[in-house]
DNA sequence: AACAGGGGCAACCGCTTGCCG
DNA sequence: TCGGCAAGCGGTTGCCCCTGT
């Protein structure tokens, strides 16, 4: 079935020859596209109005950047894509000079095989079961304890490498994780995702408190202290008592052990997906994703900061997994000299690149969280970009 | 040198959306 | 409000080229 306009007239199909580009530049530049019906006669060609704007848009377009993609632009995709998904347009709009289609193939072509390469589900960005089986397949056990990341809470929490991508940074806070919680203060769990040159992302959950709290490990946590320039934190903050020690998040099994949310009655994130579920409950309701950036007390002129100290909160109702407001909190750029922790039931975990990169790899692979991270500093204005990026996609979203 | 297979990319198809009378 | 039209968009197709045998 052809086109309205093709059904009226005979259209050529197929590729386009130089002299038909030629007719339909000078055509566009002197006189602009008003209507795309309207083209092809006037330029004389014998094609269809959309087969002119496909070309125009596509190829002749004096703007497009021509080319390979860079690996700024690779990574720009894979970020915007794990939020927006398949909506090749909008992703587009965060690559001047490249088309919907353009991005469209080069990930159907190059992106795609890379992610699945590395165990990642392109559409999800989680991990493929058999590579969860692969990742946990120590000694075949795929993490036998069934309760996600068991490692967690495990050997005073010192987790053995070579097991687990978890390592507890500090075996004492390690210790007092595993055992009886404190009685009034809430459990904070961290998780510093180390090896990240180019920013760090914290995110925290906390049930009641969340901007606050999230605002004090933000504070507390000493950043640079990893000597890698940036990190990752990750803290989930619950007020229920119940549940105290906990929390996990296992990014390898895509669920998380008998975590503080599972015991809110709402799903929490022991629904499978695991730490996708909570990104994923601000990634794809675009309307109720980026909620309004917000600076939490304690972070003054967070907004406008500058690429290496600059910290964000965006607060996010985390309606799709029932936990309430999630906070995600996010850094981006090295070393901000953060004091020490404040919060003393703040307890962190370093999570090995190996996550993503392989046993005992120093270097993540290609897609591993750096790219959260440099989402998270793309979204932040990382690149450098003016103004409020994370705006900027709500809005352009 | 010839052929097959696969990858990359341009173009097409068809559905959705928005505008206008 | 409704219908027609144009544009936008994502999925799919098919051609061309490269590479391996």
């Amino acid at each position: 079935m052809g086109h309205h306009c093709c059904s009226k007239q005979k259209v050529k199909r197929g590729l386009w020859s130089p002299e038909e580009d030629e007719k339909l530049v000078r055509y566009i530049s002197e006189h602009g596209h008003s209507c795309w019906s309207s083209v092809p006669k006037h330029a004389g060609l014998q094609r269809c109005g959309k087969s002119c704007r496909l070309r125009w848009i596509n190829y002749l377009r004096p703007d497009l950047k021509r080319g390979t993609f860079s690996e700024q632009e690779e990574r720009t995709i894979i970020d915007v894509h794990r939020i927006l998904g398949n909506r090749w347009a909008q992703i587009a709009k965060h690559l001047p000079g490249r088309t919907d289609n353009e991005v469209k193939n080069f990930w159907n072509s190059c992106i795609k095989k890379k992610l699945i390469a590395q165990g990642l589900d392109p559409k999800t960005h989680n991990l493929l079961p058999a590579s969860k089986t692969l990742l946990h397949g120590v000694g075949g056990a795929a993490n036998p304890s069934g309760n996600g990341l068991a490692q967690f809470q495990s050997n005073n929490g010192v987790a053995a490498a070579g097991t687990t991508p978890f390592t507890i940074s500090s075996p004492a806070k390690a210790a007092a994780f595993d055992v009886a919680p404190p009685a009034i203060p809430p459990a904070l769990y961290d998780v510093v995702l180390p090896a990240n040159p180019a920013g760090g992302m914290l995110m925290a959950h906390d049930h009641h408190h969340h901007q606050a709290a999230a605002a004090a490990a933000v504070v507390a946590y000493p950043y640079a202290d990893h000597g890698n320039g940036g990190g990752v934190l990750m803290s989930f903050r619950d007020q229920n008592a119940n549940v105290h020690g906990a929390a996990s998040m296992d990014f390898m099994n895509g669920s998380s052990s008998s975590s503080s949310m599972e015991q809110h009655g709402g799903g929490g994130m022991s629904n499978g997906n695991g730490f996708s579920a909570s990104m994923a409950a601000f990634m794809d309701e675009e309307a109720a994703m980026w909620a309004t950036a917000v600076e939490p007390p304690g972070m003054g002129g967070l907004a406008g900061m500058d690429q290496v100290a600059q910290q964000q909160q965006v607060l996010v109702q985390d309606a799709a997994v029932g936990v309430g407001p999630t906070t995600l909190m996010m850094h981006g750029g090295a070393a901000t000299g953060a004091g020490a922790m404040v919060d003393k039931s703040v307890e962190m975990v370093d999570v090995s690149s190996a996550v993503y990169g392989g046993a005992g790899g120093a270097t993540a692979t290609a897609f591993d969280l750096d790219l959260m991270v440099e989402s998270c500093g793309m979204f932040c204005g990382g690149g450098g970009g003016a103004g409020n990026a994370m705006e900027q996609l709500q809005w352009d979203c």
